[in-house]
RNA sequence: GCGGGUGUAGUUCAAUGGUAGAACGGCUGCUUCCCAAGCAGCAUACGAGGGUUCGAUUCCCUUCACCCGCUCCA
């Protein structure tokens, strides 16, 4: 037994999640199908926790945001605003050895040698006996061409190819010389695929015809459901911005490579928060100054004067305590603060929340600052006004002076021109904001729910060594997981399941509790076999009956139990009558 | 999508051109049994399709899935 082969913690991760039940392979009878999985019975009662403890955090225990539950096939023109659709119009090709992509129409034409190549082979045993044709261009000696195709194919093939000097190219031949040819990589002469449409959306068609006309996409991202639907919201909830309106629900890509068990998988969950907020300039309009941030700001609460910084910044932190209610601390959290040229070109800061999963350190959530971008796609694309109206802003306005007037409109346009917006959109910008209208800037937090749950799989296992009872050493698994969010708060056994006294008494304590916390019984084997098997699943109370529960000892035990705590193994001895007490509070 | 690797009970592994064996787990029974105790018994697997062969889990091809590297990641 004692025969120690290291396994990789990630796939000890998955085998424990298809051994308890908590993530299987979607359609594994069948072969299963890439990058779809599906969660057990466990794996549902932990996600569905993820979910509601996410929920609550967002909107329940807040006064300022609301929740939305909308379709997962939307209108097209959606994604056409959106900007996902333009994506999809781009033929992309790819370099047929390194696989590099481009735009098909942003090849720029090359001439030079077209060089053949029938095969390589390398040292450690490795071959590839692929045709490969290869650009030579004509500034391009030859060796250092031969070089430059050596490095390529081992950096393709990755560390089984070994070093790239050591490579054996085979069946060189000159095949053609070509001027102005689009067919090859502008970077590594390697000849081009066929141009294919490329996009991550998956696609599908609506009404059974099933023409081109009736195309339609599973939403790549909840967040747009959000801006859609912004107009109904105000409308018809009296929220004032700031407020948000929080998602979750199903999205989909068509990754190119589902990787690392679910963290990318082409169905998935997320958790969407969009905030919108009032722009910088509605703020300083009616509170003069717009608060400025700086290491240590108060956050705990928004203030009225908070511009769109600050509003990020707080919502990085609600998102961080969120993280750290469910058990994931500053310890196994990084952040990452995109920089100006990694940011898309209408967000204005963008901080990824990271953890470390065993297979690296990777995004849980981003959170954006997105501006007014995604609804002025949406006012523009469909022609409703998606402004709102503020009170208090149209009479802060009212109350300048005409100097005062043309200063302000003076900044707006030298800020806009900073970010490279035209004067006439500054213009029509502050013709409605003086008059109290403005289209709401917004701040998103948007999580992966399916990501989250990995990462708290992750984070709860632990592997505990002990000798039995034979002094061999045994592994054993503890899944760790915060009480909140444990698939099973409590299980309750009976000591010995042959005594029908112990068995009544346990349950009955188990339908008591079972009523108001996900709840388990288990008779089978022996007590230390239950405790393991909780173990296993995470649940971080164990209650036990056993003749001290009857009064066999006496009565001052009569009608208590043990109460077995996963993380230590700790007991104490509990009232039966004080036992939901004790428990509610602590996972809830 | 490209290259490499891997597919045998629920899990981790073994063996074999003549249809498979273990450990753990699961189930049943016995046991005043508090941390995978013991005893007895039971069930469960060659990813899928095709080919070669008298016969394929084993060899070949295709396919699917998983892992690693590249690529992609609104």
């Amino acid at each position: 037994m004692s025969q120690t082969k290291e396994i990789p913690l990630m796939e000890k991760i998955v085998s424990l999640c298809k051994r308890r039940g908590f993530i299987f392979q979607s359609s594994e009878i069948y072969g299963g199908i890439n990058g779809f999985w599906d969660y057990g019975p466990l794996g549902a009662e932990l996600k569905r926790n993820l979910r509601d403890t996410w929920w609550r955090a967002m909107t329940r225990d807040r006064e300022d945001v609301v929740g939305l539950d909308a379709t997962i096939i939307m209108h097209p023109a959606i994604w056409k605003a959106s900007g996902h659709v333009e994506t999809f119009a781009d033929l992309m090709r790819e370099c047929s050895i390194t696989n590099k992509r481009v735009r098909a129409d942003h090849v720029e034409p090359q001439s030079g040698t077209v060089m053949r190549f029938s095969g390589v082979e390398s040292p450690s045993g490795w071959r590839m006996d692929r045709q490969m044709a290869v650009l030579m261009k004509k500034t391009e000696h030859i060796e250092s061409f031969r070089k430059r195709v050596r490095q390529m194919i081992a950096q393709a093939a990755g560390d089984a190819a070994g070093k790239p000097e050591e490579l054996i190219l085979h069946g060189e031949e000159k095949i053609d010389v070509v001027e102005s040819s689009v067919d090859f990589h502008p970077e590594t002469g390697g000849i081009l695929t066929e141009a294919r449409p490329f996009n991550l959306m998956l696609k599908t068609y609506v009404g059974p015809t099933a023409t081109e006309a009736d195309v339609a996409y599973l939403r790549p991202e909840t967040a747009q459901a959000i801006f859609a639907q912004f107009k109904n919201v105000v409308d018809s909830t009296r929220v004032k911005v700031p407020f948000g309106i929080g998602q979750i629900g199903k999205a989909f890509r068509n990754e190119v490579t589902p990787r690392n068990f679910t963290f990318r998988s082409r169905e998935f969950e997320q958790m969407e928060l969009e905030f919108f907020i009032p722009p910088d300039e509605a703020v300083r309009l009616v509170h003069l100054s717009v608060a400025p941030w700086s290491e240590g700001a108060d956050l705990s609460m928004p203030q009225p004067n908070w511009g769109w910084e600050m509003w990020h910044r707080y919502w990085v932190a609600q998102r961080t305590a969120y993280y750290a209610g469910i058990g994931l601390g500053a310890d196994v959290l990084d952040y990452h603060w995109q920089s100006k040229a990694d940011l898309a070109h209408y967000a204005r800061a963008c901080v990824d929340i990271l953890f470390k999963f065993p297979f690296g350190t990777e995004e849980l959530e981003g959170i954006a600052a997105r501006g007014d971008f995604d609804l002025m796609q949406h006012q523009k694309h469909s022609g409703k006004p998606l402004e709102v109206f503020d009170d208090e802003l149209r009479a802060a306005a009212a109350k300048l002076s005409d100097l005062e007037r043309h200063d302000f409109i003076g900044q707006v346009e030298l800020d806009w021109a900073d970010r490279g917006k035209s004067r006439e959109e500054a213009a029509i910008f502050c013709e409605r904001l003086l008059k109290g209208f403005y289209v709401p800037h917004v701040i998103e937090p948007s999580a992966g729910l399916d990501r989250l749950a990995l990462a708290v799989l992750a984070l709860a296992y632990t592997e505990v060594e002990k000798m039995d009872a034979k002094g061999n050493k045994e592994t054993l698994t503890i899944m760790r997981f915060h009480p909140r969010i444990a698939p099973k708060k409590v299980a309750v056994f009976p000591l010995l399941k042959n005594k029908p006294e112990l068995v009544a008494k346990a349950r009955e304590i188990y339908e008591t509790l079972k009523k108001h916390l996900a709840a388990d019984y288990d008779e089978g084997g022996s007590i230390g076999k239950r405790y393991a098997r909780q173990d296993e699943a995470g649940t971080p109370f164990c209650v036990t009956v056993d003749f001290d529960t009857l009064g066999e000892k006496g009565p001052e035990l009569k009608d208590t139990v043990t109460l077995r705590h996963r993380d230590d193994g700790s007991q104490e001895r509990v009232p039966i009558s004080e036992l939901l007490g004790r428990l509610l509070p602590l996972v809830s």
